[in-house]
DNA sequence: GCTATCACG
DNA sequence: GACGTACGTGATAGCT
């Protein structure tokens, strides 16, 4: 890290913070969640790769506020303990480790010697009474600690205590979730606190450790037992008067087993500590040793960021620099692409059609047993709500990969002889029966590329498909706006598969043609659509052992596993939903703006003097300035005359008449043309909805974006333009409701930059433009306030004086004073600019308050514009990315909290989401449902950022419903 | 396929 | 000191 970043950020000395990592806990999570990786000499080593990327990532975190200090690792050293001394049967029917996974338990201690950390295995000592006793001691000193597990046994730990040395607090991390725990979250998980976490781990005993508990009693009731009695000796005091039932019953007689397992599950505190918290202090990784250890396992992204970053050889170094200097590296026209594992190239004549029932069922089984499994499907059309299934493609491995045609059409086409035989094909519905259990199964990953589509296209055969994991949304999360010369920055797969495969797969135009001569791909050919349509799947494959591993290296695994995946089946069953609109109100609309277009034509015509064509820019611009002689300039290199909004506004102004006629044209023309006529054309025959399609990865700040229609630019701001939004209408006997954001990136700029006065007035509820106002002015009113909500928007947009001397009309001078006056009302302000600039001048990116990544390689350009231009969307990004960001967490988190609350879909309706707008979403509901609905959709939204980030500022909610789009606002 | 325009946040 | 600069999108018409 440079030293002016740390300067700003470390002005008081850093307290000590201790990060025990629980070694052995996290091997066996790693091994069920990684896929099954081998090094060059065919060790397996998923989990040790995933151990290795983990410490890697907390290393990383070395400078930050939270970041360790010291750091050490537990392991277990024995499987005995003074548990086994009171109780043999303690851990007694723990099933062995599985097979590939005993030959990494060493190699564990390998990496953890290769990072030169502290490593902690006492003989018959628990690695959770090592973690117990370290945390106690460094705690006492007045020390922070972190125990890096999700062990809730450890969740008994957490919380804060005044020591001898001041005050210590102790919180989890879960890596693999990103997420911090503490006494909330385990108030949420157990409903007691952490003190009293033992009292009910006691009473509901342990399955896997093989503690008693009191039979019949599982978390919820152990739970509600000791939150209600305070203490479980008081709980099983208080059963003998309790009234008769069960639990009584179980409660008398398991006394003794339950105090037998409270001694269990009691951490040793007072282990002796063979290392010193002293010498646990962590300075930088020496990179030798640790290159030797990645070189030895094949981890060659990871060695080739380190020898991207070391710079020179022996030098101690600090991770931080090594994994986040990517940009060097990255810079080089391949730098994105890294050594891959040694895969066979890609052939497609090697692939399977599989077009009966046994070989479904022997590659369903397989894919059962390998737990990833690359999935894509074929389908009769672009538009996945209207799309037929033709064909599901599988990939297993590289080269190992097949195509299950269900839709095929005799080759040809279907129209030339309705009675030629279809290609033999497992029967549609049979087919759908055996994949729903793989496609479903809690057990395998399911690998997409954009499998929003899939699932929709699958949905419709009743499959609700998960868990996923999708390549093009990891690419988006890693690479947005990152282009490399020559190659592109698009995520689709034929481009990363250019990239970072090398790979050329064959185009979809090749097999289906382009054009009107193109063919439906169920009348492909089956062995060119098995050869098409597995090497998709394979490449997808190919795509997720590629990027899943890079996740972690690029800090992109918190924005994609809590922020992006979850969103997608979210958004995917919206798209599904659809809106519904009023045909016949946008009809009636068409006409009237029709006639009214005829009209004001012919006044336009009047005016001047001839007929042309209004619509074509260019002959208006020769009208209005050189037949008509009024004065305004050319424009840009096409040198064409600009007649955009604002000439034409100023000409009006002037007193030309057909300036104002030419607006009101293109107003109707614009309604009619992209609204009431295209959202007609828009309604889909069998649901008679309108489907818009989101994209996850359209907007380089991580906004959606909707299209074919886009329903995130309906007309609002004009009352004819709001008549179309009326048109947009629930079905009987509901409600659409709308609830929007208010002014969340003001109020994210507010925190982002710390900004005093405005934290205040958004905490206070007061109008934030009067607040801009009365700092700039000293007086409100329509004027000034109009003027402030000017400079506000321009703030977030990244300020020149030229530009807002063009908005406000004031000359460039005057506009710097304003601009100058603002930074002096809100100091925060320019410190955020100037920062934010030099951080992604530095590290090639800009960050969000969640960590999403928006990369600006042009930030450097020499041509002034266009890095002018780099430098403004660098400031807009991380507000605009934060805000996205907010609203996807409340997307994600909001249909499960309205079944929460009994508000989930019933006999098909319910409340459903339909619409996103950037700040605004939209339901459809039951009218009597609106009363519990809103209180719930508000509070989701509110606390869409908790508990990831605590904003200094309350995310204020607007809620509105009605019997049309227009009349929810 | 590109440019200009304008709808939204 | 300049920069025919407010950020992010998508659809349409006209024109090459």
């Amino acid at each position: 890290m440079s030293e002016n970043t740390s300067a700003e950020s470390a002005t008081d000395s850093p307290k000590n913070h201790l990060y025990l990592v629980d070694g052995s806990a996290y091997i066996f999570r790693a091994y069920h969640r990684l896929p099954p990786l081998t090094n060059p000499e065919g060790t397996p080593v998923g989990a040790v790769y995933g151990y290795t990327t983990m410490l890697w990532k907390l290393a990383e975190d070395l400078d930050k506020a939270d970041g360790p200090t010291h750091l050490a690792v537990i392991l277990d050293k024995s499987s005995h303990s003074f548990r086994n001394d009171i109780y043999p049967e303690y851990k007694a029917h723990r099933p062995d480790p599985p097979e590939d996974l005993v030959p990494q338990f060493p190699l564990i201690r390998d990496a953890t010697r290769a990072f030169s950390l502290p490593l902690v295995e006492e003989p018959d000592v628990e690695a959770d009474d090592m973690i117990a006793s370290y945390a106690r001691a460094a705690q006492a000193e007045g020390w922070d600690v972190t125990i890096v597990s999700s062990d809730k046994d450890l969740m008994q730990l957490v919380g804060e205590l005044e020591g001898p040395g001041g005050k210590g607090r102790i919180d989890m991390l879960d890596t693999m979730k990103d997420a911090r725990i503490f006494i909330p979250e385990v108030e949420e998980k157990f409903g007691v606190r952490p003190e009293q976490l033992g009292d009910v781990l006691a009473l509901m005993g342990d399955s896997v450790d093989n503690i008693p508990g009191i039979y019949g009693v599982g978390p919820k009731t152990a739970s509600k037992l000791i939150s209600e009695n305070g203490s479980l000796a008081a709980a099983l005091d208080a059963a003998p008067d309790m009234k008769k039932s069960k639990l009584k019953e179980r409660l008398l007689e398991g006394r003794e087993s339950a105090e037998l397992s409270r001694v269990l599950v009691t951490l040793r505190e007072d282990c002796p500590l063979p290392i010193a918290l002293d010498d646990m202090r962590l300075d930088g990784i020496p990179p030798g040793p640790l290159a030797e250890f990645l070189e030895a396992h094949g981890f060659h992204s990871l060695s080739k960021r380190l020898e991207a970053g070391s710079g020179s050889p022996g030098r101690k170094t600090n991770l931080d620099n090594v994994a986040r200097d990517t940009k060097g590296a990255d810079a080089a026209p391949e730098g994105n692409r890294q050594p891959l594992p040694e895969w066979p190239a890609i052939d497609r004549s090697a692939y399977a059609c599989v077009q009966d029932e046994a070989a479904l069922e022997e590659w369903i089984a397989r894919a059962m047993a390998t737990r990833i499994v690359a999935v894509d499907t074929e389908t009769s059309e672009l538009d996945a709500i209207r799309a037929d299934l033709v064909g599901v493609s599988l990939a297993l491995g590289a080269g190992d990969a097949c195509y299950i045609p269900l839709g095929h059409l005799n080759e040809g086409g279907g129209g030339s002889d309705m009675f030629a035989e279809k290609p033999k094909q497992v029967p549609l519905e049979k087919a759908i029966a055996l994949l729903k259990p793989l496609l479903e199964s809690d057990a395998v990953i399911k690998v997409f590329h954009n499998g929003k589509y899939d699932l929709n296209v699958l949905a419709r055969h009743g499959i609700a498909v998960g868990p996923i994991d999708d390549t093009m949304i990891m690419s988006f999360d890693m690479d947005a706006g990152r282009q490399l010369e020559g190659i592109g920055g698009g995520h689709g797969m034929d481009e990363l598969s250019e990239r970072h495969l090398g790979h050329t797969p064959m185009a979809f135009k090749e097999v289906c043609g382009t054009g009107k001569k193109a063919i439906p791909f169920g009348e492909v050919p089956l062995d060119k659509a098995t050869e098409y349509a597995a090497e998709d799947a394979e490449v997808t494959w190919r795509l997720y052992h590629h990027l899943k591993p890079r996740l972690p290296l690029e800090g992109a695994v918190r924005v994609y596993e809590r922020v992006d995946r979850p969103l997608i089946p979210v958004v995917a069953q919206m798209e599904r939903h659809g809106i519904k609109v009023d045909r016949a109100q946008l009809s009636r609309l068409s006409e009237e703006f029709a006639t009214e277009m005829a009209r004001v034509e012919k006044e336009i015509f009047a005016e001047a003097g001839q007929e042309f064509t209004i619509g074509s820019p260019k002959q208006l611009g020769e009208i209005l300035f050189d037949k008509l002689g009024y004065k305004g300039g050319r424009k840009g290199k096409s040198g064409q005359y600009s007649t955009d909004q604002a000439v034409l506004e100023k000409l009006d102004g002037e007193g030309a008449a057909i300036a104002s006629k030419v607006l009101e044209y293109r107003q109707l023309a614009k309604l009619k043309n992209t609204y009431t006529d295209a959202l007609q054309a828009a309604i889909n025959p069998d649901t008679g909805r309108v489907h818009t399609s989101y994209s996850l990865t359209g907007a380089q700040t991580g906004r959606l974006s909707s299209t074919d229609p886009n329903l995130q630019n309906i007309p609002i701001r004009t009352a004819i333009g709001r008549q179309i939004r009326e048109a947009f209408v629930p079905e009987d006997g509901n409600v659409l409701l709308a609830a929007d954001y208010s002014q969340i990136e003001l109020r994210l700029a507010a925190h982002m930059a710390d900004v005093d006065a405005l934290k205040e007035a958004f905490a206070a509820g007061e109008d934030i433009h009067s607040r801009t106002a009365r700092e700039m002015y000293g007086e409100v009113d329509r004027d000034t306030r109009a003027a402030a909500k000017t400079i506000n928007f321009a703030i977030l947009y990244g300020i020149s004086r030229w530009g807002l001397a063009g908005r406000l009309d004031v000359e460039p001078d005057e506009a710097q004073a304003m601009i100058d006056r603002y930074f002096e009302r809100f100091p925060g302000i320019q410190k955020y600019i100037v920062h934010t600039l030099e951080r992604v001048r530095e590290k090639g990116y800009s960050e969000t308050l969640f960590g999403r990544k928006t990369w600006f390689p042009r930030i450097t350009s020499k041509n002034p514009n266009e890095r002018a231009g780099s430098e403004r969307a660098a400031i807009n990004a991380p507000i605009q990315g934060t805000s996205a960001d907010i609203i996807k967490r409340a997307m994600a988190r909001m249909m499960p909290a309205l079944e929460d609350a009994g508000l989930g879909p019933r006999d098909g309706k319910g409340v459903r989401m339909l619409l996103q707008v950037h700040d605004e979403l939209v339901f459809e509901l039951p009218e009597g449902d609106v009363a519990a609905a809103s209180p719930v959709i508000e509070r989701v939204m509110a606390e869409a950022a908790l508990p990831a980030v605590q904003l200094d500022v309350p995310l204020g909610i607007e809620i509105g419903h009605g019997a049309s789009w227009d009349a929810a606002h």
